[in-house]
RNA sequence: GGGCGUUUAGCUCAGUUGGUUAGAGCGCGGCCUUCACACGGCCGAGGUCGGAGGUUCGAGUCCUCUAGCGCCCACCA
């Protein structure tokens, strides 16, 4: 910066400091450099707890651009910041980045054309493509895992001169990324002690699984599609008796699968059936007919087959009835083969079940399904021609292909016991606006699994857990070896475990790492305790938290706050922060929500450059609290026309009450004596009034629109009226009320506006004012003048 | 199937315990370039507040029912 921000001592006051044509132009340049430079946001850790105000703040994946929907909301929370700041908190305001996870994985893959191959060795020299080839180049995980660093690295530096341009007041000092080592350690630790307590085990379960990715799922990550399907109605033998049953499905391919076949206990057409056994068509197997309360007489010929696992209500079915397994999925979406006739695979025609699955093995689940469709319809067990139906499908929310349940050893966090207290903690939560209440609530009440944290990835903390391999050369999963705290963070796959030496890795006798890596959200939910220092700066931690506000949009309910109020309760027993600000979406100009797909994604450069950053803050923070809100350009242009008023309309004002080369000095009490400045301020105290409880309850809509409404009137009213007064017009009051009045008026107007738009209200008060408007107090009824509040 | 939100001027939206002729901006029409502001100012037209019923002296605001739109959740036979 230039000499004249070194001292405020030496710079000119007054007048001399006003420029004669003030425009918007480069204020977000100068200003974001200044408070930089001045530390103007840093924590105060030597704050008093009481006085401290902590954010969670989201940390954006940076695995991509940041679009206009990531401006609106952490606008919203930077005004609450401003606020708080200057209301006197020590605002504890820090940006994260989540680095970690599939979304970072996939940019990589594409950005330098490159595939992750785990088995191949480490490449000391590899240097990625120029461009990325047409055939990927399969490196080694930690070459791929380097370049999810350094791609991850430049993203955000992009990131971060974004958020400097919109003005965030974030302590850059205090910045943290998802996969940085304390994150890792955070991470780790909290796994550790779950893991002690048990309320974190593995086991080998039914497990939502994405055959693209090949990587298990959570419920949270799930989202229905509705796609086309055919019911293919099934005739089914008796085993013993003279008749059939016809069955319906939409996943005829998964007859190979069938364990039971299942009806409502109080459907009378089956009931007699109920204890007996059907045979599978084609394969000959015996199955019982059992009765169960989810079985519904409506949905096709109310009795349905149960496989292994076609739906979540076969896992459900499978579970309570007590059902084998024959599991005929495999990881990459192609049916496994199968020896029919050996335990498990018992038929009553072993040979022609073979047959007939030697036409299905290797095949995707889509094209089994033509296949037995033909063979049903050969054999005369499909009754009919399908029926083409439409129905809500389960994917992966980044998937391309439905999901299949297939068995996998997971680690699972134990939250179903945790309902309870879950729903509980929801309620003692401050939702902001409260209905965003009631989106918490279903999911808690939906829960049907435990959280499923582990994913077959190879980018994100990895467990820091080895097995012992027995002397056959197996990996003993039920032992597994957790790592020591203090030397976190570990990576099992090249770090060894307390008592062996890496010649052991993979040996009879010695051991092997965990490979999968944790589910994003498993460290993403501990975002309070990262950015707090848990565990590695105990004072900061004891100082921050449970933090204050936890600002977010409404999509990642049932994952980020959901995820990180249980590992609070597990780890704390304690909310993780008081207040939950939810923001809505943006949407396009049309309304219609951005996807990347549509093509509809809108970019925030642009507009920031177009309309500068006070405009586009003010767009966003004119949409209310959890309301869903257009990109406006019509409203980013009110915003600068506001900016560039406050501009002209403070010159105009300090004109009348500075003289040259003095400071405008704060008006001594009662020097506002006439009625009518009387009045203006009066009603300043009222929209002081409320614009504070606005932002007091996050409400920085309400807050900006009382304070613009009063703003205009004060321009076009008020400011005329002293125009006409200061020029002399008989029989008005002398200027020195005026004065007093425009002085308290200008100054309180400023600083209810900064939070808003913080550039030009910096601007202007660095005309008149020592100091960073931004560390000035909120301005109070009190101030305004002892009778004006009456 | 269950739940939440929303419906006010052509468009985007305010309207906080029910109270005089329902507000703003954009857009539209007109006027104004003299000393804060043309990246501007001023003036104007424009609405039976989704529909039906109810409570009340009085309803955009409260209650019941109902319709449209959006979203969340739900076991996909």
């Amino acid at each position: 910066m230039s000499a004249d921000t070194t001292g405020s001592a030496d710079r000119p006051v007054g007048p001399a400091r006003i420029p004669d044509k003030p425009g918007l132009e480069g204020l977000e340049a100068t200003w974001s450099a200044r408070w930089q430079e001045d530390g103007t946001y840093a924590f105060d850790r030597s704050a008093r707890p009481d006085r401290v105000f902590s954010i969670d703040t989201p940390p954006p994946t940076v695995s991509g651009s940041l679009h206009i929907g990531h401006v609106f909301s952490y606008t919203h929370t930077d005004a609450v910041a401003r606020f708080q700041r200057m209301r006197g908190r020590a605002v504890f305001y820090p940006m994260g980045w989540d680095d970690n996870g599939l979304a970072t994985e996939r940019r990589v893959q594409n950005y330098f054309g490159v595939r992750c191959d785990p088995a191949l060795p480490f490449d000391p020299g590899f240097l990625p493509p120029d461009e990325p080839p047409k055939d990927p180049v399969s490196i080694s995980r930690p070459n791929f895992v380097a370049l999810c660093h350094q791609l991850t690295a430049e993203d955000e530096q992009v990131f971060e001169q974004l958020w400097r341009t919109l003005g965030l007041s974030v302590d850059w000092s205090l910045a943290y990324t998802t996969v940085s080592a304390p994150a890792q350690r955070v991470s780790q630790r909290s796994f550790l002690r779950l893991a002690r307590r048990g309320q974190v085990t593995q086991r080998t379960a039914p497990t939502l699984w994405d055959v693209d990715f090949r990587t298990a799922v959570s419920q949270a990550e799930l989202e229905d599609r509705e796609r086309p399907a055919s019911y293919h109605r099934l005739r089914f033998p008796r085993a013993r008796e003279d008749g059939a049953v016809d069955i319906e499905t939409t996943r005829p391919e998964l007859l190979p699968a069938c364990v039971a076949v299942v009806a409502h206990p109080e459907d009378d057409r089956y009931r007699r059936l109920l204890g007996t056994e059907v045979v599978t068509p084609l394969f000959g197997v015996r199955v019982p007919v059992l009765a169960h309360e989810l079985a519904d007489p409506d949905k096709g010929t109310g009795i349905a087959m149960i496989c292994t696992f076609g739906d979540t209500t076969d896992v459900t079915w499978w579970r309570e009835l007590s059902l084998p397994t024959r599991a005929i999925v495999g990881r990459d979406g192609r049916l496994l083969p199968v020896e029919w006739g050996a335990p498990g695979w018992e038929s009553d025609a072993p040979d022609r079940a073979a047959g007939h699955y030697g036409e299905l093995a290797g095949r995707t689940v889509k094209q089994a399904q033509a296949r037995i469709v033909e063979e049903l319809a050969e054999e005369g067990a499909l009754i009919g021609e399908p029926r083409p139906i439409t129905h809500p499908v389960k994917f992966y929310e980044r998937g391309e292909r439905p999901l299949e349940i297939v068995s996998s050893r997971q680690w699972f966090v134990e939250t179903l016991p945790l309902r309870d207290r879950l729903l509980a903690r929801g309620d003692e939560l401050h939702w902001h606006p409260p209905y965003m209440a009631h989106r918490y609530r279903a999911w808690v009440e939906g829960l049907n699994g435990d959280w499923n944290i582990s994913r077959q990835r190879f980018f994100g903390v990895p467990f820091p857990v080895w097995y012992p391999v027995d002397g056959s050369g197996e990996a003993v999963f039920d032992a597994p070896v957790l790592a020591s705290e203090d030397r976190l963070p570990v990576d099992p796959s090249t770090d060894v475990p307390e008592g062996y030496t890496e010649a052991q890795r993979g040996r009879p006798g010695g051991f092997v790492g965990d490979p999968d890596v944790m589910d994003t959200w498993a460290t993403s939910s501990l975002t309070p305790q990262i950015a707090g220092g848990w565990g590695d700066d105990p004072d900061l931690f004891a100082l921050v938290f449970p933090m204050n506000l936890r600002p977010q949009a409404h999509d990642i309910i049932r994952t980020w706050l959901f995820s990180t109020i249980v590992r609070s309760e597990l780890e704390h027993d304690s909310l993780p922060w008081s207040d939950a600000a939810i923001s809505g979406w943006v949407l396009d100009p049309d309304r219609k929500k951005m996807s990347k797909s549509k093509g509809n994604v809108v970019t925030p450069l642009p507009l920031l450059e177009r309309h500068g950053a006070d405009a586009v803050r003010y767009w966003a923070a004119s949409g209310r609290p959890g309301t869903d809100t257009a990109v406006d350009e019509g409203q980013m242009k009110v915003g600068r026309r506001l900016a560039i008023k406050v501009l002209n309309a403070s010159r105009f004002a300090l004109g009348r009450i500075a003289t040259e080369g003095a400071a405008v000095a704060t008006p001594a009490m009662g020097a506002v004596t006439a009625p009518i400045d009387r009045a203006m301020l009066a009603r300043l105290a009222v929209v002081v009034e409320e614009a504070t409880a606005a932002f007091e309850e996050y409400d920085y809509a309400r807050a900006l629109e009382r304070t613009e409404s009063f703003f205009w009137s004060f321009c076009d009213d008020y400011l005329e009226l002293v125009k006409a007064r200061s020029y002399g017009d008989a029989g008005e009051p002398g200027p020195a009320s005026a004065q007093a009045a425009l002085t308290l008026a200008l100054s309180a107007l400023l600083r209810l506006l900064a939070p808003i738009t913080p550039f030009v209200t910096e601007e202007v008060w660095s005309w008149w004012r020592d100091g960073s408007i931004h560390t000035a107090p909120w301005p109070t009824v009190s101030e305004l003048g002892p009778s004006i509040a009456e």
